[in-house]
RNA sequence: GCCAUGGUGGCGGAAUGGUAUACGCGCGCGACUCAAAAUCGCGUUCUCGCAAGGGAUUGAGGGUUCGAGUCCCUCCCAUGGCACCA
């Protein structure tokens, strides 16, 4: 009688064995073909690991465990994003305070991440709000800033008022905050910024040679938003001032009919007439009213006033009114537009206001030329000049090139590129994150605290409560320590850093250990760098992957490391949801792994997930169908421990079978489909089983493709079959092509297409033995009905087709 | 509105232009058992037929091809992203 597989006592075993060898542990200056494998590190919450999580991290190690078996040196480490919010609002809830909680956080965090069994080495972690790790935080941001990539500004700013504090607008999308969807308002505020704008067209460029998702590279192109157009200067009339406006279609100028301003642009309130002032100033108090979301509202109709003011167009001199309307964006192009009968926006405003509009450009096939002359219907694609002088007749592409330099000879424009892109607010008014390590002396101008002085270290004497102001100007030991060292009436900086700014270098910390001398070693950075597998949730796009790809550019230039771009291939998992719906504590519906891993174990619960669907797809949460994978394991475990024998005689069945999984795992694997791997193994074990026994070659192959998969099965069986060390020590087998074709094939016989039955042949057979052989079939026979075929169609080892 | 991805049994899903529905779940029948669970065997897209076999079928409709889930066109639906960017 055989025992079944007990998997709880069996996986702390080896769980044990594997910590006891170090068998994860990565020696990463001997290594000869370094695999850097890197899942975007977790925030140490207070609750349990949820199937979220282990729906990420298990197939990310699979794919780990796959490059070792096939001879990489990986690296494979895990770590913490532990500044932020949620530990902050805990720390106001309870008074316990962040240090703490996130001490026992990371401690259970890590015990329950060890119950997966993934080949992390623990030896190199990070934990981002240590001292140890931001004093480098610190140090990037010092680099920033004498390199001249960071800069305080006054500005409007994202405040969420829940959070108290500012928001990147990669965090303000939507115009709600992304932490806790609260409606963002807008606040004047002077803040760290650092001039991520600086590298837009890198980082738009460098998409090209990544190995990314094309949806992510597309994502990230679109936040870039790269735009190619003209700027054109618009005199104000009877005035020395001036409107200048960014185009994209210059070739539209001579149908320009009038110019609208956002309302916060500097020149309103000087142009303004005094019949239209109040007017203008009540529409500028309600836009400010106004949150962002409330304004870029689409369904919201467009709205402005007249200033009374009026421009010149420089290429025809016509008058044109100048409006404001809080449809312009005050921090794209110049924060002004001219308008014209050619843009759906411009033409359904001026017809609002009753603004007289001409066009200028007609379609080049003709189309409706009537229905658009007459004002009738807008064209607003690219077509033929005509009403415009010496551009009358070229097309808007000819057109555009033309004006531009025209303009340009005027000076009255000249050809630009505009990104969407904005600088990035560094600066938080929070407490649980990096200090930013600046002093300010008695005039008010900032210094930065000298490289000795770090870490700058987080005081602890403060309150968590948000009033507004940061935390951090509480704290008496601060400002004692500032005037300390710098000297009477120096004060520090009170705000702390983005977490995002954490998490743009991290990767590099890994590798650098406890290395206090250099943010990463010129000589693992060039051997390591850049990771060769970085898995996360797609989430990320527009934040830490814009952001790490960022601050990688700037430490290349700064000098500090070899390569510019931090993550050759990317992969997002995809999301398990939970009735339709995204699992968050708030909803409650968040599944717990506890209860399964018990009961199964880590192997069949990793396994149950990774067999759902493939990896980058995800879907909602059943647990039906465990026992497929559990009743897979047991006969697997049944098969090794009691049907192996060193007799055994190995069927060409058996060899081709097991060729084409070694051949179907390697290529499944490798494109992240775990669940087709797994159900060629179930292919496999079904042929096995008809076997009556299997030889020890066969079984010990077969565990080594279990091994990626079911970490600590594999290592059971390949000790029971007599293996030496561990099974992650073996090598990935490889297939014989030759081996992959049976003795003898099944053909499939179409006539006209339709099946009409099958014959069996010896694999080498010829077109000829096939038609002869297909010719027997009583069913093929009777279809073609003697006739004579047209055409005979053979795809060898496959199928015959007979048209008649 | 624009862009992207997808739509296949009762369910999760599989399929280099070449036997659609692999693998698994569930379900049905049988074996073992006093009985049940577990396990094992057989069956399981729909439909007509005792059977052999026929017909239909990958969101809908067209097209290319000896042959289309796969390629092309039109449309419908779902999900994700972007969305006053001049």
């Amino acid at each position: 009688m055989n025992k079944p597989y007990e998997a709880s006592p069996v996986e702390s075993k080896w769980q044990q064995r594997w910590a006891d060898a170090q068998l994860y542990h990565t020696d990463l200056k001997k290594a000869k073909k370094p695999f850097y494998s890197l899942v975007m590190f977790p925030y140490p919450s207070g609750d349990k690991l949820h199937v979220g999580h282990w729906y990420n991290y298990a197939p990310a190690d699979s794919y780990a465990r796959f490059k070792r078996l096939q001879g990489y040196d990986v690296f494979s480490p895990m770590g913490y994003d532990a500044f932020g919010l949620p530990a902050e609002n805990y720390a106001i809830k309870t008074g316990i305070h962040p240090m703490q909680s996130i001490g026992e956080n990371t401690q259970t965090m890590t015990k329950q991440l060890s119950r997966i069994g993934c080949m992390y080495d623990w030896n190199r972690t990070v934990n981002t709000s240590t001292p140890e790790y931001y004093r480098w935080t610190q140090w990037v941001f010092l680099q920033m800033l004498k390199h001249g990539l960071a800069y305080k500004k006054d500005g409007n700013v994202n405040w969420c008022p829940k959070d108290q504090t500012v928001l990147a607008n990669e965090q303000a999308q939507d115009g709600v905050c992304d932490r806790c969807g609260t409606a963002v308002v807008q606040k004047p505020m002077t803040q760290w910024y650092w001039k991520i704008t600086e590298y837009a067209d890198r980082l738009l460029n460098g998409l090209e040679d990544l190995e990314w998702p094309e949806k992510t590279k597309l994502m990230q192109r679109n936040w870039i938003g790269k735009s190619e157009g003209a700027e054109v200067v618009f005199p104000v009339e009877a005035s020395a001032d001036a409107v200048t406006v960014f185009t994209t279609r210059v070739d539209t100028i001579y149908s320009a009919a009038f110019v609208v301003l956002a309302p916060e642009h500097p020149l309103v309130e000087k142009i303004t007439t005094k019949e239209q002032h109040k007017h203008v100033e009540h529409y500028r108090s309600e836009a400010r009213k106004k949150t962002d979301l409330q304004r870029t509202d689409l369904a919201g109709e467009k709205t402005g006033v007249f200033t009374g003011a009026y421009v010149i167009n420089p290429v025809n001199e016509e008058r044109l009114p100048i409006w404001i309307g809080d449809f312009v964006l005050a921090h794209y192009g110049h924060g002004a537009v001219f308008g014209d009968a050619h843009d759906e926006r411009d033409f359904v405003f001026a017809k609002k206001y009753d603004i007289p509009l001409k066009t200028t450009i007609k379609p080049a096939d003709g189309k409706n030329e009537d229905a658009i002359q007459n004002l009738e219907i807008c064209f607003s694609d690219d077509g033929i000049l005509y009403d415009s002088d010496k551009f009358s007749g070229l097309t808007s592409a000819e057109a555009r090139k033309k004006i531009t330099a025209w303009l340009e000879s005027l000076e009255s424009g000249r050809r630009v590129v505009q990104y969407r892109l904005r600088d990035w607010s560094i600066s938080r008014q929070r407490y649980w994150g990096a200090p930013i390590p600046v002093v300010y002396d008695p005039e008010g101008n900032p210094h930065p605290v000298p490289d000795e002085h770090l870490p700058w270290l987080l005081p602890t004497d403060v309150e968590f409560k948000p009033t507004g102001t940061a935390p951090l100007a509480q704290s008496k030991e601060l400002v004692e320590r500032t005037e300390k060292i710098f000297g009477k009436g120096w004060k520090p900086e009170v705000d702390t850093m983005d977490t995002f700014v954490c998490s743009s270098f991290y990767y590099l910390r890994y590798l650098a250990g406890d290395d206090l001398q250099h943010v990463i070693d010129p000589t693992t950075e060039k051997h390591w760098m850049p990771v060769s597998m970085y898995i996360g949730g797609a989430e990320h796009a527009c934040m830490h992957l814009i952001y790490a790809r960022f601050v990688m550019m700037a430490l290349h230039d700064f000098g500090f490391v070899k390569h510019d771009e931090p993550f050759k291939k990317l992969v997002h998992q995809g999301t398990i949801t939970n009735q339709g719906a995204k699992m968050s504590k708030s909803k409650g519906n968040v599944v717990s792994p506890d209860a399964f891993v018990e009961h199964h174990g880590s192997d069949v619960f990793r396994m149950y997930l990774m067999f759902m669907g493939p990896f980058t797809q995800g879907g909602d949460w059943s647990d039906t169908g465990i026992k497929g994978i559990d009743r897979f394991v047991q006969r697997i475990y049944k098969l090794c421990t009691t049907s192996v024998d060193a007799k055994a005689a190995t069927s060409s069945a058996v060899t081709t079978k097991l060729h084409a999984t070694i051949k179907k795992c390697t290529e499944d694997i490798e494109r992240l489909h775990f669940n087709t791997v797994i159900s060629a193994l179930m292919e496999l074990l079904n042929t096995l089983e008809g076997e009556g026994s299997v030889h020890p070659d066969v079984a010990k192959t077969l565990v080594v493709l279990l091994a990626p998969i079911a970490p600590h099965l594999s290592d059971e069986l390949w000790e029971a079959l007599g293996g030496k060390g561990f099974v992650l020590e073996q090598r990935w087998p490889a297939f014989d092509p030759a081996l992959l074709v049976a003795e003898s094939v099944v053909i499939a016989v179409q006539v006209n297409g339709k099946l009409r039955g099958q014959v069996t042949v010896p694999a080498e057979a010829s077109q000829e033995d096939v038609y002869a052989a297909a010719l027997e079939e009583e069913n093929v026979a009777k279809f073609i009905d003697g006739n004579e075929p047209k055409k005979v169609i053979y795809v060898r080892g496959r199928l015959l087709n007979i048209v008649v």
